[in-house]
DNA sequence: TACGCCTGATTAAACGATTAATCAAACGCA
DNA sequence: TGCGTTTGATTAATCGTTTAATCAGGCGTA
């Protein structure tokens, strides 16, 4: 059973080199004092010999895993492929690795998730809470990311200024009013998006909400939800919450034979893998995850070195919030006449 | 910077019942021989504790990290989150964690990904390879999830037997002229598909395919594909090899004004997140990721628990290829009458 | 010459778990 | 009573790394 490793251990490099593994353990970290040709000639060989330090020797001695814990809670929520793939590359180039646990969109299990990451020894975590869930207080220090608004949140995309590129764009191309199509009122990044858009509105604009989610509770999971009815009423601009919601919206409207952006607008948030090849591409917001991801996770890294580590601190970062940037394609376009709507709305 | 852990360890809880460290491991561990009272003591004690043994030092002494690698190298594949679900929960009912590693698309990067998993001493990986890549062999035992045609494939769905489901429910709806539409000729899974495709056309159907990224190598990318034309000359029925092309083609049919089901049907692959709240709804054919993330981690498993885990091999599963399933919605509905279709053809 | 100091290396003690080897006591049986 | 066996526990070694403590020289200076 005891199946030695492949490879070669700091003894076998020391042995064959006639030192000691202190020296060799010096010499590869840069830490203690050794001679500078020694250190050449250890390296050398280390390299030579494929050296890789076994972590968990580390680990054990350091009481350090190298290792940052996900947490994705929400259930196949489509941005992971980012999120996961921004907090990876930022791990990565600190040289951390990047432990998953997803909880299936069950609500408990996050604690239970996070539960495994600690039992495996993570260093720290980063956490996207489902939404208005509380983190229980881990035993490792902690980044949160939602939104501004998310007490203890560390940083996220400044989901508020997002809604106003939104609200800016609308306004420049004249819409007056404005559907805003949101899938809960309870998430607290849906409500920041909200509020951003109504803050940006220009005098003479309206908006109205549609949460898709109440409207299902009535209707059905997959229901109508409309749309050709609010473009008689008037709306000619649909500002979606989320690229998944606009393209329901899109759709919709499309398959109603309603020309997008010719006769309504529509826009999303996040700009997801697939809003720049539907027809019309997608008129989106999108946050700069990559940002959000180096500074959470340096946040996490100051807190693991400082060596405030012992308690489930909620890490804050200095810079908060991340500017989104918008990204116009087709779906949006010039608001039709205003006479004609409001001749649509009389009718 | 000597923190020590908060939790307590095996000899805490040994002195504190005035036993020795191994009676307590084997307490808890079941292993060795201790009498049952003293088992019973030790676990109750260790429980309100609240013990959680060091898996550095297990590691250590096992030589085994418990953690199994993801490598993922197809930059934001929209299928991740299901992977990366499927795979964490298999590895997590095993008592397994799951490090993550993704190479942005890079093809040099894939090697290096899994190389930092190495690096952390994962028991074996998984690999959902980028097309066409040949694995090269990592010093641990190596689950390649892609397709049954790929040489070394651990297990995958059957995608073959997929596109004959696809295939088989065209011809049900009466359909004579398919066009299937992929991305890449490269990829193992695709090919398999429109194999599968074919191989299920029943006298008097015919199929053509249309390969995107080289109609986009031309035309440039998002370019449209000309797909009312298509509708023109005769194609009844538009096969995606993916949900993203098949929303790519829905929303462009739409947008030319095209009715879908009603003058042109559309299905997909994958059952993708969106597929269920576009408009029309999509039908599709969808893997049972679940299935197959737990043949390939038990496939892994087994390899690391016989040993062998001293050659990077690339481990196999009895049951090499998951049988897809055919979902059936809105997108999808019965050909117009063949006198219209060749009316339209000869004209 | 002798003392102190710097340099460059070594020694040895951890970290926390597992496990083979050992040992003491109790028990069965002749 | 004496011997072998079983039971229940302990001892001690080990995994690979880090790091504080120690040590042997060499060198400058008093």
């Amino acid at each position: 059973m005891a199946q030695l490793r492949p490879g070669p251990n700091l003894s076998r490099i020391a042995t064959s080199l006639g030192v000691s593994v202190a020296t060799v353990s010096n010499a590869l970290s840069g830490k203690g004092r050794v001679s500078e040709q020694l250190v050449g000639k250890i390296r050398e060989h280390a390299a030579e010999l494929g050296y890789v330090p076994s972590q968990a020797g580390r680990a054990l001695r350091t009481g350090r895993s190298g290792v940052l814990g996900l947490v994705l809670p929400d259930i196949a929520n489509p941005l992971f492929p980012k999120i996961a793939q921004a907090i990876e590359f930022a791990a990565a180039s600190a040289g951390y690795g990047v432990l998953i646990a997803d909880s299936r969109g069950d609500v408990s299990a996050q604690t239970e998730a996070i539960n495994r990451l600690v039992e495996r020894g993570v260093d720290g975590m980063v956490i996207v809470p489902r939404r208005a869930t509380r983190i229980s207080a881990a035993s490792c220090p902690v980044a949160v990311i939602d939104t501004a608004s998310t007490p203890g949140n560390t940083v996220a995309a400044d989901h508020w200024q997002g809604g106003q590129l939104i609200a800016a764009h609308l306004a420049d191309l004249g819409h007056k009013r404005i559907l805003i199509i949101g899938n809960n009122p309870e998430s607290n990044v849906q409500n920041d998006r909200v509020g951003g858009i109504r803050s940006g509105l220009c005098p003479g604009m309206s908006a109205e909400t549609l949460w898709i989610e109440k409207l299902e509770h009535q209707a059905g999971s997959g229901c109508p939800l409309g749309l050709a009815r609010k473009v008689e009423e008037g709306f000619s601009a649909f500002a979606a919450l989320s690229d998944l919601q606009a393209l329901r919206v899109l759709t919709e409207l499309q398959r109603d034979g309603i020309d997008v952006p010719a006769e309504a607008s529509v826009t999303g948030f996040d700009d997801l893998i697939w809003s720049a090849v539907v027809t019309p591409a997608l008129t989106t917001v999108k946050m700069d995850m990559d940002a959000i991801a180096e500074i959470a996770v340096s946040a996490l890294l100051n807190s693991i070195n400082t060596g405030r580590t012992r308690e489930g601190t909620l890490v804050t970062a200095e810079n908060d919030r991340v500017p989104m940037q918008l990204i116009i394609r087709q779906s949006s376009g010039p608001a039709k006449p205003v006479q004609e709507n409001l001749q649509m709305e009389n009718s």
